[in-house]
DNA sequence: ACAAATAAGTTGCAAATCAAAACCCACCCT
DNA sequence: AGGGTGGGTTTTGATTTGCAACTTATTTGT
């Protein structure tokens, strides 16, 4: 097998994002996530609706598998053909892809009459995220630091 | 130049995760971000931290400077000593890091002791996201889809 | 039932990207 | 003036990516 998004320093991993950016780090992944989420679930929808090239959906589909973040299984009984659905590990996304949504309608110059969005399925309405502490109050970006 | 980062197909992106990955895609760059967040803001003490080669960090903080994630400013004037430090847009990613140090907390297998987090600097403990609609109502995961 | 079309990959190869190390120049210190 | 360090650039080789053609199933149309 080729092409491993594994990480190549066996050494632990120090920090958390450095531990999803390894799963999770290139151009396709996070796209094939969304479209995962969206309900497209065969290979060939995938691949034209990204625009990606059809070895490289494979090797991300198969990575994908490998770290459970998606299921594959036949469109029926002992078929070859697959479909790729999202396990609770893929839905744990959504909010990263909320906030990547939210950054990007923020502080992206190319203005898009169509963005992808994330709703309440129940109104229709867009969500967003909030920063909060352990009981739930907001906290202002500026009071935020990381620590290592 | 080498190493664009920029989007090779001209044709307009049609969703902003796609804008965001643009830019973000890839094993180092949230990663600068981190580090540039915490205050790391020289060249050689952030190729120490990530360990990450040198050409390829000047091409990603080249790339964060255009877009304006983060300026380069002389460590006094006329010095050739740059530091980089964050733009408001970076700030503007700290949602991004809280949700990825959210999944890999709750997600991977690998069990380490010390992660990093983001945490309130006045009470030194740490805060996560919350899925909520306009009107601040929390949504539950499961409530949500992605529209395109 | 059979041919044609479509789905789901795999393979081979060229092009782009990445990484490691050596190299370079400006600044700082004494 | 000379040595150390900060901040990169260059060179070279290894990986990864992308494109297109090929293969094998599975449908679909007649």
């Amino acid at each position: 097998m080729t092409g491993q998004l594994t990480s190549s320093t066996p050494k632990t991993t120090h920090c958390a994002i450095e531990e999803a950016l390894t799963v999770l780090g290139d151009r396709w992944t996070l796209l094939v996530v969304r479209d995962i989420l969206r309900g497209v679930n065969r290979f060939d929808l995938l691949q034209e609706s990204l625009g990606i090239s059809r070895n490289i959906l494979t090797q991300r589909l198969s990575n994908l598998e490998e770290t459970g973040i998606l299921t594959k299984s036949p469109v029926k009984p002992n078929a070859k053909r697959m479909l790729y659905n999202p396990t609770p590990k893929c839905m744990a996304l959504i909010p990263v892809l909320i906030t990547l949504i939210d950054w990007s309608s923020n502080w992206s110059n190319a203005k898009e009459t169509q963005w992808s969005r994330v709703v309440d399925s129940k109104t229709k309405k867009p969500v967003t995220v909030a920063i909060v502490n352990q009981d739930q109050d907001p906290i202002p970006l500026g009071q935020l630091s990381i620590e290592f």
